[in-house]
RNA sequence: GGGCCCGUAGCUCAGUCGGUAGAGCAUUUGACUUUUAAUCAAAGGGUCAUGGGUUCGAAUCCCGUCGGGCUCACCA
């Protein structure tokens, strides 16, 4: 960890100070380049091994290696790297004393011509040369970089200086939420912002973080989910919504979870969950292209493409398949129970049919669903919010979408109806009675809002940072987001 | 939260059986000057995460605490 007394710090301050006794800013108001590593790179790709142009360009980057006594200097910015050869032919006295007080890690600024060095490194042979921010702290070894999991994300600025992967996950992810936005205004929805503070935590199960307004003298969830808020926006008359946001959950932290995260949804009046089943394989698909170039993912070894038709099976099915047993045929829990536990799963604990196909399905089916599919018709208890299915009241019209073994997201025909939307609610009340810490709240207002009149609604939520870690092939969460959540250091 | 593992210079890492704290890069000084992890010479740099214990003596052994990693549980 860096600190302020090492001997680094304290000989930058001590050239700063040289700086500034000479009368020179190192924090000067603004430095406009006109021209970027990349493409230099790319457009005197050709020049010939030691030959010099005429051409003249200002760059700006920080520097990242000085070798010969600031002689040359790898200069990195946005788009990538290009060598500054400062040689006292062509460079002011004024500016080769500046040279005595660069560091690693300064930000520099350079005019000059492009040349291409006799060893064959493109160069911009300066004529001009600025320190434009005077870096304080000393940057990891250039070699190994700084590969110290913990320093990595506690100081991200400095674990994005050094590591090209981290800055380019990290950018892809932005892209990704950029793709998102542009698909869905291409498709006519309209985003919109509902509250992170809820006086009633609702739209998905899960143990909240809880906060305190002073002066309404009231506590607040901090939102697990803004589903009733958007459903709420249905009922208003807007047809087509969506959110990109953070919601927050107080569970564990490990690779494919951080307290808070982002999420998106999005819900189309007179649709219904086969809309949103059309929906998102082809999100998914614009999205790779966007970002990637190609439908194409390589994930974990597989090679995925996103561009096929996404497979659709039950659950249930699914369950039959991979552990042999049909649930079905299970009319009660303990009859569920007992097909789990003769295909080696325990399902003690559940307390609902639902919950024991849920937990087969998580122990002998998810992993197995490398290539894209819909897991169709989830059981009624364990989704409140979805509506009742056209063929199976014991089902809800609920899926989830897998990709690469990971859950990616979830779409629901919308239960509209207010009168069933109050006996899930009570049943939920009823499971939270009896010790269910994650069943959901009963939202009375919500249901008013159904009262109101709900169109048929198909409505889809996806996890983003999940798919940017399946479309970078990030090996954590905390490498699709820039400052992850951490224990605090002292 | 449980189990296992880790924490030594700014960074990356050695440190044997418990016996004076090490290297490379980085820094400073000097040399060199069309280098590519530049090179050469020299110097400086440490509360060995932290608090206790055992011991003549602890980076090393034991216990607590803090931080991290892996993993299990919970979860998207």
């Amino acid at each position: 960890m860096s600190t302020e007394t090492n001997i680094h710090y304290e000989s930058r301050l001590a050239k700063l100070k040289t700086l500034q006794e000479k009368g020179y800013n190192p924090y000067p108001y603004k430095f406009e380049p006109n021209a970027f590593a990349a493409d230099l790179q790319e457009k005197y790709k050709d020049l010939e091994t030691g030959a010099d142009t005429e051409d003249r360009v200002t760059i700006a980057g920080r520097a990242m290696a000085v070798r010969n006594s600031g002689m040359f200097i790898d200069l990195k910015d946005k788009s990538g790297k290009i060598q500054v050869f400062c040689h006292k032919n062509h460079l002011p006295e004024a500016d080769l004393e500046l040279l005595k007080c660069l560091d690693v890690g300064d930000i520099v600024g350079v005019s000059g011509y492009i040349r291409r060095t006799p060893r064959g490194e493109l160069s911009v042979a300066a004529e001009k040369f600025d320190i434009i921010a005077k870096s304080l702290q000393p940057l990891p070894e250039k070699f190994h970089g700084l590969t110290d999991v913990e320093a990595r994300y506690r100081q991200r600025y400095v674990d994005f200086i050094m590591n090209d992967d981290s800055k380019e996950i990290y950018k892809k992810r932005c892209q990704i939420t950029s793709a998102i936005r542009r698909y869905f205004e291409e498709h006519g929805f309209l985003e919109v912002e509902t509250p992170m503070l809820h006086p009633i935590m609702g739209g998905a199960n899960a143990k909240p973080f809880i906060t305190h307004h002073n002066a309404l003298d009231m506590d607040l969830y901090l939102r697990i989910a803004p589903e009733l808020y958007l459903k709420r926006l249905i009922v208003g008359g807007f047809d087509k919504v969506f959110e990109i946001g953070r919601n927050f959950r107080n569970e564990g932290i490990d690779k494919s979870h951080n307290p808070e995260f982002t999420a998106l949804e999005a819900y189309q009046a007179y649709a219904d969950y086969n809309t949103m089943a059309d929906l998102i394989p082809d999100l998914l698909a614009y999205v790779a292209k966007s970002v990637l170039g190609t439908t194409v993912v390589n994930y974990n070894g597989h090679e995925i493409d996103l561009g096929k038709p996404f497979a659709r099976k039950s659950i249930v099915d699914l369950v039959k398949e991979y552990a042999g047993i049909d649930l079905m045929q299970a009319q009660t829990v303990e009859e569920a129970q007992a097909m789990a536990k003769s295909a080696g799963v325990d399902a003690s604990g559940c307390t609902s049919w639902g919950k024991v196909v849920q937990e087969v399905f998580d122990q002998k089916v998810e992993h197995n669903l490398i290539d894209p599919i819909l897991v169709m018709d989830m059981p009624k208890d364990v989704s409140p919010l979805a509506k009742t299915h056209r063929s199976n009241p014991r089902l809800v019209e609920h899926f989830d979408a897998y990709v690469g073994g990971m859950e990616m997201g979830c779409a629901y025909s919308e239960l509209s109806n207010p009168l069933e939307q109050r006996q899930r609610f009570e049943a939920q009340a009823a499971a939270r009675e009896a010790g269910d810490e994650e069943a959901q709240m009963f939202d009375a207002d919500f249901v008013t809002a159904l009262e109101n009149g709900f169109p048929p609604s198909g409505g889809m939520g996806m996890g983003i940072d999940r798919l940017a870690i399946f479309l970078t092939g990030a090996e954590t969460i905390r490498d699709v987001i820039a400052f992850p959540t951490l224990r605090k250091k002292d």
